[in-house]
DNA sequence: GTGTTGGCCAGTCGCCGACAA
DNA sequence: TTGTCGGCGACTGGCCAACAC
């Protein structure tokens, strides 16, 4: 198993591909109700997170053992940075080029403005592969998540356009969202849809046109430019076991959102994730890096 | 002469109060032709971003002895994420709680989405009082920036509804903005003024009400809108010394921006910032540092 | 089956002086 | 002197089916 392509470059150790453990995959996924207390942030639905990470996302789970690689991270860091990597940083002789770290925890978040999804993982290097270090690992094996129902559509120009509404797949609608009463004329309801933040979306679901299709209109709008969406973006309906209606965004990729951060140099930065590794590396202690697919 | 209230807990050491002279002043403000081929940013205009910074903020002189302290930068760093900082992080024996730094550079920035301005400075550790650096320090001394020609004005409600314009008040139009041709019935023109990014805003300036008062109607609401401006921020009108409007804003104190990198942990940036400060005064190397005013 | 367009209505934007603080 | 309001035009936001691919 392997993250694909993440910015904290990480890869789960070959030791541990396979299938998941029913327990760590309960504490990895926990579709509706997240089963632990998070922090403040409120707890974000691991469903709708996958959905909005896409399909070639999997995070390894809780207790699995993976492989961090602190030079490729920081690479990744100034790369996001838009930022070559420039020389006056120190050397870290005794920081290998991986490390086999035992995952620890991992959060799932998403940005409050741009709703990008990442996820927080606690690591802990352990240098030896005693006998408990390896049945944990062997217990932790890929695991395919349960397949949801969801659907995803790109958005067209009338889609995002002021002049009118949201056009749903004719199967999407059927898949995902409540039936219509066909004897109401036109068929028409409110639809209510939960976003990553728990923010609740209304919009007015309607059947019409010649020939007929499924809309979306009153509402729309709103949500259009409250999440500042364009052509090319997408949108996702997943539909929890619940039956409760949750909605999430996959922006296409645009030009790199460049957070040049204004906080820390660049170089700064870089120096920081290598001393933070080597630093964990040297005491066996636990460090936190964010694992941001993309 | 102190930096106040900045993010990098920077002070310009005692050595050097007093007044600039006239190299390290030019190099430092160099009002609209900017002397030195910046990287890639447009060069952005002195006398707007001092405008935008407000009057207690002043930047040490490029050349100047000024005082770097590690541990504050970097509890302020944690404290612009909202985060504590953890246990975890190695300690630094060698690093000294101040730094004497010379100021190799600074360059000056706005934030592009919101405008918020910063410096970035580089920043070499000298650990010699040598004749050469003493020199240098008593020649960067504190030299008042030439008091420019502006106006700034908080915004009111009507300011920013979208059911009218902005109000210019009379002293400042007469002060700040191309006369007007009072021949004309009513008197009024096309004003052009220049953000910090160095995009154009058009406004109509127009003399006209009962009693008579000089307003921005067509163009304010786009600037408004761009800009995200609410009732009790502030803009400011500068009139350079070419006759040409600069415009610039300055945001009532909102809460914290929280800007949670979710690209590096705070363990990792706190770090970041005692060991390139570590590093640079072990080799008496440059390292780069953001100066936040605010 | 679905993306785009013209029609059309209603709500808001935005320019104006009146008025008052 | 300048902040807010009622007034009113004009524009565009947004719902609709027609039409094309």
């Amino acid at each position: 198993m392997k993250l694909p392509r993440g910015r904290a470059t990480m890869k789960q150790s070959p030791a541990s591909s396979g299938v998941a453990p029913a327990a760590a995959a309960a504490a990895a996924s926990a579709g509706g109700a997240p089963p632990e207390g998070e922090r403040k942030a409120p707890a974000i639905n691991a469903d709708l997170w996958y959905a909005c990470a896409g399909p070639l996302v999997s995070l390894p789970p809780v207790g699995s053992l993976v492989v961090y690689f602190p030079q490729g991270h920081s690479e990744q860091v100034a790369a996001s940075m838009q930022k070559d990597i420039d020389a006056h940083v120190p050397s870290y002789p005794n920081l290998p080029s991986k490390l086999i770290c035992l995952l620890h925890s991992v959060t799932l978040h998403a940005d409050p403005d741009t709703d990008e999804v990442y996820a927080q993982m606690t690591l802990q290097p352990v240098n030896t592969y005693g006998k408990e270090a390896l049945q944990l690992s062997e217990l932790a094996l890929k695991h395919a998540r349960p397949q949801m129902e969801f659907f995803c559509k790109t958005l067209t120009a009338s889609d995002t356009s002021t002049h009118g509404g949201f056009s749903v797949p004719r199967r999407a609608a059927e898949k995902i969202l409540p039936p219509l009463d066909f004897n109401m004329q036109p068929p028409a309801q409110e639809l209510q849809a939960r976003d990553i933040h728990d923010t609740v979306w209304t919009f007015r679901h309607i059947f019409r046109g010649q020939p007929k299709r499924h809309l979306l209109t009153t509402g729309w709008s709103l949500f259009v430019g409250g999440k500042r969406l364009f052509a090319g973006d997408s949108v996702i309906f997943v539909r929890d076991e619940r039956q409760q209606l949750l909605l999430g965004i996959r922006r296409a990729s645009r030009q790199p959102t460049n957070i040049s951060s204004s906080v820390l140099s660049s170089d700064s930065m870089h120096i920081g994730v290598l001393a933070a590794a080597a630093h964990a590396a040297a005491n066996n202690s636990p460090f936190t890096i964010f694992y941001n697919p993309r």
